[in-house]
DNA sequence: CTGAAAGCGCTAACAC
DNA sequence: GTGTTAGCGCTTTCAG
């Protein structure tokens, strides 16, 4: 009976203690069920053989892998870094394992590691967008998991969607701006996702209202420091008169400081700066970064809340889950 | 025949087709196989049924699971945003998948992810630190899959260790600014892990050998930019004369630049800064940031290989893989 | 409280 | 080029 060879598996156990692997089984399961002598000796067992789970059966079984998927774009942003400990703070609570995977901002990644995602039969999923592929979209209904959108908000999501109101985030910041007497004021983009795109409309509803002229300087590139810089530097040459800037993330509004400040540039009486997602690093420098700040950790936690609940058959009230923002003020505006 | 109740199966696409499920299972790997004609009306079904693949089956099967784990401690540093970037480069091209779990610098959390990873039978592992916990081990033994230990070097590795020497690293970089004159090096550490306490040995080596004085400041706060500054504020009510600081990572070196430069501290000819890692922000700053860089990009990609070499059973020459650093002169020091 | 049997979906090995 | 059979390790169901 004893099999021995390779990875150990309940049998192993079972001979050990002298039971039936449906024993221990049940025993890993729901150890009450079990009496309290043989529960010790397995206990002991498997400590012994150093027994691995094996989550292939219960896949294999429709029993559910207590396990859900989450899709991240970035690996090196901290506003996801949050969402992901939100997230786990309720899966680890709950007894769920987490399976994550990058796609860095690109559609057609996306499917792929969902394709794999579901392979392993995950229970539910949580993705950080709300647009995706065709393919995207029927593997999940084929699926049939419960998922959520998180971070942003839509009007024709899959299911549960968990975000805030970029644009009306954007719309506030820029306002902001707007009401401490600024006129000339530029949106800064780079890499053209959705969030970034309601940004934009948030500050040119804004400045429109306002009645004042929209300037864009966008670039399709990885968001980063030296990028503010550049941008700065091709506003300036086109337009020599801005007196403020709403940038699209903390990294560009960071760079564009740094690069302000060298030229001379005073902040804000010339040239107010505003970012996006008051990361800690817009505390560290001077003058301090005003910034949208926006609560991806709570994000994150209601995700998975709601998703283990929809998983694990609960009723869910309402669809749309608006967290909110609110602005940090820093001196940078 | 037909399931046609809740997710396809591959005798789903079998009936439509009017063939067995062997044949579908053939095509699906290994195309060549089969006939043109099946091949193509099964391209059809799966397309039309919307098929999704099971892995559970092929990981009750002996068969490899095509996959492997890759444990991070952190989702929000480029560092390891680029390793990974640098592993799924090779898994792409080989076909295999990445599982990836983040552990916060934690041993137990590392211990949890690495049980879930093998949980899901990966095909082999790659870890981003050289301790483990007991159990760890002896997990990683049972589960007799290859490892890969990575970023750093040891002389105890559990098989296959793909790093640099940051001590060596450390020393150089300490020795550089010795070098240009500097005579009171302090150094700024943050998170008290290995491959920081190796930084402090090479630092402290360098100093011994030059026959200065040492001076540690440490946190074992998660670094940031904020710590930079309160370092330097540390650092300068203890002992007011400091000339140079080897940061432990660059944005404690930025937190440093950026709070000298606001106390008025000429930088380097006052205080030189030097800082590891070699992160894009360090360009974005005035002056540059002088950094270790370290070549994490081609360590994930020389670690993913070696793993797959392994597990597709070739055999590997040697077990250590030392694969260096540069020192990037900034304007810092 | 414990055991026995059936089956989850796929693939390796062997026919044909 | 395609079909048949057996079995991976666990859990569900039904007995005892």
């Amino acid at each position: 009976m004893a099999t021995s060879k390779g990875r150990p598996s309940l049998q192993d156990i079972a001979d050990e203690v002298g039971v039936t692997k449906m024993t221990v089984s049940r025993c890993l399961r729901n150890p009450a069920t079990v009496s309290e002598v043989t529960r010790e000796k397995i206990a002991k067992a498997i400590e012994k053989i150093g027994y691995i789970q094996n989550r292939a059966p219960a896949m294999l079984s429709k029993a559910s892998s207590r396990s859900i998927g989450v899709l991240i774009p970035s690996l090196s942003n901290q506003v996801f870094s949050h969402f992901v400990q939100g997230i786990e703070a309720v899966t680890n609570k709950r007894g769920y394992e987490v399976l994550l995977s990058h796609y860095g901002y690109n559609e057609e990644i996306e499917e792929r590691k969902i394709d794999t995602l579901l392979s392993y039969h995950v229970d539910g999923v949580i993705l950080t967008s709300t647009s995706h592929s065709e393919r995207t979209l029927k593997m999940l209904k084929t699926a049939g998991i419960p998922v959520i959108e998180a971070m942003e908000l839509t009007d024709n999501p899959i299911d549960i969607v968990v975000g805030l109101d970029h644009k009306a985030a954007a719309y506030a910041a820029t306002q902001k701006m707007i009401d401490s007497g600024k006129k000339r004021i530029a949106y800064f983009g780079a890499r053209l996702d959705n969030r970034t795109k309601y940004r934009m409309e948030g500050y040119d509803m804004a400045i429109n209202d306002a009645g004042y002229q929209k300037y864009h300087f966008l670039t399709s590139n990885h968001s980063s420091f030296t990028l503010g810089r550049e941008l700065l530097d091709r506003a300036m040459s086109e337009y020599s008169d801005f007196d403020g800037v709403f940038c699209t993330n903390d990294d560009i509004a960071i760079g564009v400081i740094l690069a302000a400040r060298e030229k001379g540039i005073l902040i804000p009486q010339q040239l107010a700066v505003i970012g996006y997602n008051a990361l800690d690093i817009g505390q560290a420098i001077t003058p301090s970064l005003t910034s949208v700040y926006t609560p991806r950790y709570e994000i994150g936690e209601r995700s998975a809340k709601l998703l283990l609940d929809r998983i694990e058959g609960l009723t869910i009230d309402n669809q749309m889950h608006n967290l909110g923002f609110t602005i940090t003020q820093g001196a940078s505006s």
